[in-house]
DNA sequence: ATTTTATGTCAAGCTAACTTTACATGCTAC
DNA sequence: GTAGCATGTAAAGTTAGCTTGACATAAAAT
């Protein structure tokens, strides 16, 4: 899965530390997410998503026949 | 946060199972998301909302304030 | 009556999603 | 030149999401 986090980010403006702030996650959770290294939770992607006021599809960008977890 | 599948999945006459076989899930995992027990994985979310032609947002129903994982 | 189907519980185990802390690097200021 | 700021890595710990397997129960089919 794909994610617009960080030119989402910098089209606000917001440092790494300002977006954790606002979502209530850790600095590090940021970083792990624009790099791509895991997704977040449904209700982190939720919460991203009403911030940036988008839907979460367009957003977070899902491969074909992606696997769970 | 609340969801909609057992009523959607009523509504398009799928049985547990056959539901979670075409979400490549475990029954389990079926069950304990119609009972609240846990959120879905993003990438579940979004296997559910494709499955019922849906947003994932009009399937699962944030409360506000919502905590992350 | 007993088999099948659908739903459910319980428990143990694995990995993914997050946290905290500590340290490194490049940049822009004074 | 050193102080602050933004971004990044690394590592160790906790909890949430998902799996498998075994068993329980009620309703429907044969």
């Amino acid at each position: 899965m794909q994610n617009r986090i960080k030119e989402l980010r910098q089209k606000h403006n917001f440092t790494q530390d300002e977006l954790a702030d606002r979502l209530e996650v850790s600095r590090q959770t940021i970083i792990s997410l624009e790099k791509e290294r895991y997704n977040p939770s449904i209700v982190l992607a939720y919460n991203i998503a009403k911030l940036f006021d988008m839907k979460i599809e367009d957003i977070f960008i899902f491969e074909e026949g992606e696997q769970n977890g």
